[in-house]
DNA sequence: ATCGAGAGATAACATGGGTTATTCAAGGTA
DNA sequence: TACCTTGAATAACCCATGTTATCTCTCGAT
């Protein structure tokens, strides 16, 4: 177990799909210079808030939730070091969702008109932020195929790797047992089921042999079969640039 | 009933959200010069193929859908006109989706790369196409917390109210009586549910005075009780940008 | 008109997951 | 240490939805 949670900043995120140029590095050095401590708890934003602000999660986790006059909520993102929260929302006249520290941690706000200048300044940079955007689409997408289709084992499985491969990405030291700040009940209100069967569900893929949670890590115990029953794409590709872009962008460089 | 669908171009589109140069309506109808006619069922592009271009959709409907090798399939998007297609997937290595024409109608192909020259010579227009894109993950978003929280009655008024929201906006004649070229099969490819049970439940909410939904159209029989059981949020302030970016934007205009 | 294929309706039955309640375990606090 | 709060496990029961199988209707093709 035992990983190590060194800061990631969103550079270190936009580069595993994008040469940056030393510009572009420059002016998103920019963005993270006033890192802030954050508490577990914290809220970032609530629901209704005009978006002003943009933040670069650099350590911990945080989550958005869209919570509904009927009592409960429900979530919908799920952010971990590297992250970009708040480009979904930054053309948006309000938030729908709340957005809370499910650690303490670390992160970098800075003023929605910023991006403006990007824009402005770097096509590079521009288009590494928009992918950066369908990255996190691509990930809800894939968890709304996911849920459409599969029953509540299938949904853990997916959910964990999808888990286990976004830290991995940022973070080379992650093993296959790993920190998870996430209860059973949040696990319901990402995967629309309640913690009651979240609980039976995990115990038996415990059984099964699985994989095992606690109340702070996961362990994957077999990632083949759960590669198998949740049909999950590994996302690898996900890491490269679309290469006819590429192509576009650097037309001296090699693919 | 009877919806007369002239064409839609994606600068209709556009402007609903933002003011627009004369620039940059010349740099959007440039994308629109090569109308094509595409007939009901046609391919415009498969999973696994690399994103080299981009379509407008400005007559008919399509849909995205992920295909499983167990089979079936889950849709992911309803693309109605004035829709930007390919956007999501533009910086992806790989597509993941097929995307199909649901009706016969015409689409604006233009090639990926053209929207780095967009980027390049107009940040107002770069801005305008990200919340164009950000627009249709609020809408999924909106889809999987729907799902998330309802049963079988409120995903279907739910998606029904999106239908009539989305095609209300871009076409003003659209009555409480809509053309749907969708089938109960694709209901549940939807929402995630059986086409069994997606049956028995328009039932039930015919027979509630809810809604009808015949072979070739929709018609809301009660919006209200509608809004109320899906929690639909008719999401008007969608349609308007985040004040704080039309500030820095336009810092001479009245807001 | 006739026919056939695909869409929708319906019914009987099976089951995954929701509901409610209780007990147990763990961690924080005085 | 003892206490208290919160999360997790478990059980009994019930209902919404899935499954499978007909049957019927509509519409397009010949």
């Amino acid at each position: 177990m035992a990983t190590a949670p060194q800061e990631v900043c969103l550079t270190d995120n936009l580069m595993h799909f994008m040469a940056l140029s030393d510009t572009d590095m420059h002016l998103l050095a920019e963005l993270e210079q006033t890192p802030q401590p954050v508490s577990r708890g914290q809220t970032l934003w609530k629901a209704e808030d005009v978006p002003r602000t943009l933040y670069t999660l650099r350590r911990g986790w945080a989550y958005s939730m869209h919570r509904s006059e009927s009592g409960e909520g429900q979530v919908l993102d799920i952010f971990l070091p590297g992250d970009l929260m708040g480009i979904r929302e930054l053309t948006l006249p309000a938030h729908s969702t709340d957005v809370v520290m499910l650690t303490s941690g670390v992160v970098c706000p800075f003023p929605a008109e910023r991006l403006l200048d990007i824009f402005q300044h770097s096509p590079s940079l521009t288009l590494a932020i928009h992918a950066a955007a369908a990255r996190q689409q691509v990930i809800i997408s894939k968890r709304l195929v996911n849920i459409l289709r599969h029953d509540a084992r299938a949904r853990i499985a997916h959910f964990v790797l999808e888990l286990y491969y976004r830290l991995k990405r940022v973070d080379e030291s992650v093993h296959r047992d790993f920190s998870v700040p996430l209860l059973q009940s949040d696990f319901g209100k990402l995967l629309g089921m309640t913690k009651v069967h979240v609980s039976r569900t995990l115990g038996e893929m415990e059984s099964q042999g699985l994989l095992r949670k606690t109340r702070k890590d996961i362990q994957i115990l077999d990632l083949e079969r759960l590669l198998e029953i949740s049909a999950f794409d590994p996302m690898k590709l996900t890491d490269q640039l679309n290469p006819t872009l590429t192509a576009a962008l650097f037309p001296s460089a090699p693919t």
